[in-house]
DNA sequence: GCCCAATGTTGGTGCGACCAACATTAGTGG
DNA sequence: CCACTAATGTTGGTCGCACCAACATTGGGC
């Protein structure tokens, strides 16, 4: 394979955007095996973690513009994963509630999104593994505000 | 801001994914300003660091797919930054070279592009931005086969 | 000389991220 | 209590980057 110009491997900017290339990609292979995509597992993790939510709350949580919640929602529902119901406190508010298809879907998501992870990161030890997870997670608490 | 589910945020491909997602943020408002976008950048790179090169050496340097080197050349040309004619000792081939105004343009992207890398890892220390340079470097090798 | 690989090009697809606008409802400050 | 603002759901877009299939054309290997 050719080489990459050097002022450009050099730069941190260019080793996460590529390799965030490779990251989507496995992670999109093993949940489309599952039948999901990366929005629908966001949601249904958020929906495990605190229970049933408003899709606004999802949108924040998840890192998602609301109209993409509306989307992704709407395809969790056709396939049984979720509910979606008025919330009856709260006049325009929906409720979204994980189904015990959904949890179980969440399940197999996990286990091919653990699968990724290993293939990701190959190359390092635990404790490297380590060292890379606290540094990206400091950097990334940095760019996201409050 | 609402709080991430943990076995997202706990991910690697997450932290990676998410991070890119504002790199490029940071790094398309710099080039923005400069009247480029990544695709340019990376051409602009390859032709002052390796010389002249054919379209189809350009995608394998940059990792793009041919048929964008297409479109990023085009723009190019049109800008005043490459010149592009056929390769005389080939062909098919064409040859595609850094002109004067080119060679400034890339000088700008590089500057916008080295402010970017400073917000982005700007809680790491030089240190510690070293490591995480070493390590992403290591793994994105693992991923870029040959 | 023939076949295969490489090249340039056109015209698509898809995901993830994002934006504007609108209607509707919930709070909040006078 | 009422007016105004904020929040919510929804529709219907845009954009960058990555990628694919197909085709015509040309070069190099056998």
């Amino acid at each position: 394979m050719e080489e990459v110009p050097e002022r450009l491997a050099a730069k941190p900017s260019w080793l996460i955007t590529q390799l965030a290339v490779h990251a989507r990609r496995l992670v999109f292979d093993g949940f489309t095996a599952a039948g999901a995509r990366g929005y629908h597992y966001r949601i249904l993790a958020a929906l495990d973690e605190f229970g049933a939510a408003s899709q606004a709350e999802l949108g924040r949580r998840c890192r998602m513009d609301r109209s993409d919640v509306v989307a992704a929602v709407g395809g969790l529902v056709d396939q049984g994963f979720v509910d979606k119901a008025p919330d009856p406190d709260h006049g325009r508010r929906n409720k979204v509630t994980l189904t015990r298809a959904g949890a179980q879907q969440l399940q197999r998501l996990d286990r091919a999104l653990d699968r990724a992870q290993d293939d990701l990161l190959q190359p390092l030890s635990a404790e490297d593994r380590e060292v890379l997870t606290r540094l990206l997670t400091r950097v990334l608490a940095r760019h996201e505000p409050k």
